[in-house]
DNA sequence: CTGAAAGCGCTTACAG
DNA sequence: CTGAAAGCGCTTACAG
């Protein structure tokens, strides 16, 4: 268990100034090519490594941006780890990953730590429980302390910084539309709580949908569910109570409940039974049938997100203004619709 | 955009020394109780945060543990990273998700990375790419420097260290037994190439339970696929080939796309046609029917995985012995078997 | 009770 | 061409 080699060790054993190793290894030519061989040949023969530790603090600069998200064992969220860490991966940044449980504190406590020197910046997703309680002071503080932060998908307007998200009434829009188009009649709705904005505007987009063809809004039709993964039981009776020909879920995971509760009535899909779900999931792939369903795009977010605050990491001098990024979302047509 | 404060600046604006301002803060008793008051008053007020790249330079830790898996939009590794992420953070150390896409080279790069002094150690899954070249020397070599690690789940004999596996084979046995006690006669197996541990423990299994209930094993039976993500044709013509009662996929995603090929084909599940999968994922649980399947306990995994590596992080003066932890799997009944 | 000094591992402006 | 010094932000043994 031999220590990793520093730049005193090697300048001790090799009878010069710690200044020039330094310089021996990073090329400068102020350093003889004789002294800049032996020394080279040295660190490398002792597989020596400068401290990241000892380049963070002397640079004011860690290359590592962190990332909070709700939860991970999530398709969605995993997915834009994904794409943050292959963009930031390229550009040298490291990611740390933290987790806020869908909890305000723990996303509190998380948010200061990370704030504490260890990273530039970071990307978050608010959690379920900070859009209730809509107490935003954390992610305030850690901007004015100077961090640059950047919010995907679950966003507020409260919050002054960069932002990724997708087009959540359009692509809601566009679902129910296409379930209308294709003759569904009465179309239910699997939503969320009004104070998730994702919910929100989602289901902004089923009226809107409704609406534009001539068809009238029943907030009978409407199932608003608080357990983002639970909540099978109001599923199927919101199911069996209604006569749907169409149901829109608001997650794959709400679309595909709903869809094996039709199922156990004997409903054919999509003959008597179309679904759309949104976010396209590994759930949505392997359902039988495979689900229609609104793709996010969970890599691409991830993907710009940390171009956003990497460009801005990078680009300190210049101030630049606060942008939002929309992405679009695509429907893709599997076997659950006709 | 204030930049943070610094002991140097509340020294500065105190008229103290900078020692005092540190021991101050830490409430050392060399202190007067007034200075202290005065200090913590002023560093509060100024919202005052230890940075924490230098205490890790000072301290030579930096309660950062690191963790290297094949990918991350995955349920098995997404709940292997979440059970680390929860340990880890209740003993306040963050977690840094690193990927190697399955690649030898990348998780080469990756692990000489994180062992520039930017974690205290590290957890890791070999690479598909890893496994099959054989090589380990990046392991070894950071082990060497002092870099304690502990590996999941893909292990291998060749690097001595913690870890943290299952019983695939028991695992696998199980599953195929009860195949057999429920009345198959002719089981399909769909596995990987037999490089890849997990895959060639879990065939063996397979072989046993049938050996174990006098069956003979036809290797025609076997179906062996490279790509982890596909198949889909080569599962369909194996299906469609033999007439098997039953399969056991080797992954969740193998068995729900063996089922929904056998669905095509117009077999009930599961009266005509059982089968069960591996890794108790979302697949398995949203799948019509929803799946049995062998339960990996990911987080459970991840959590014994952080468990060992912080103790040996937290005890490094005594020489603890290289422990292999293996972890019961559990049969999951579900609705694709009888 | 307070402070100057050394040190963690590095870089770089400045002397020689 | 080489090296001593200062500094990144902190802690702590040692003086006073």
């Amino acid at each position: 268990m031999k220590q990793r080699i520093t730049l005193k060790e090697i300048s001790k054993r090799l009878n010069v100034s710690i200044s020039t190793v330094s310089k021996a290894l990073s090329d400068s030519p102020e350093i003889s090519d004789k002294t800049k061989e032996v020394i080279k040949a040295f660190a490398k023969e002792h597989n020596y490594k400068p401290n990241n530790i000892a380049l963070s603090l002397k640079n004011q600069k860690t290359k590592n941006i962190g990332i909070i998200v709700p939860e991970i064992v999530h398709h969605f969220f995993s997915s834009i780890i994904n794409g943050v860490e292959r963009y930031a991966t390229g550009k040298g940044y490291n990611v740390v990953v933290c987790l806020s449980d869908e909890s305000f504190e723990k996303e509190v406590i998380t948010a200061q730590m990370l704030a504490n020197g260890s990273i530039d910046g970071f990307i978050l997703s608010l959690s379920k429980g900070t859009q209730e309680k809509q107490d935003f002071h954390h992610l305030n503080e850690v901007i004015n302390q100077g961090m640059p932060i950047v919010m995907v998908d679950r966003v507020t307007e409260h919050v002054a910084c960069d932002k990724v998200i997708i087009d959540d009434t359009q692509g809601a829009y566009h679902a129910v539309s296409y379930l209308i188009e294709k003759g569904a009649k009465k179309i239910g709705l699997i939503t969320m709580p009004d104070y998730l904005s994702v919910g929100r505007l989602r289901a902004q987009g089923y009226i809107q949908a409704l609406t534009n063809a001539g068809f009238e809004v029943n907030p009978e039709h409407v199932l608003k569910l608080e357990e983002l993964n639970g909540g099978q039981e109001e599923i199927k009776t919101f199911i069996e109570k209604h006569d749907f020909d169409a149901v829109f879920g608001v997650t794959e995971y709400f679309a595909v409940t709903a869809m094996k509760a039709a199922q156990k009535m004997g409903k054919r899909i999509p003959e008597d039974f179309s679904v759309i779900g949104f976010t396209d999931g590994i759930i949505s792939q392997c359902a039988s049938p495979a689900l229609t369903t609104v793709s996010q795009h969970g890599e691409d977010i991830g993907k710009q997100a940390a171009m956003m605050l990497i460009d801005r990491l990078e680009n300190e001098g210049r101030e630049l203004k606060y942008n939002t990024n929309v992405l679009k979302t695509t429907l893709i047509h599997r076997e659950s619709t006709k």
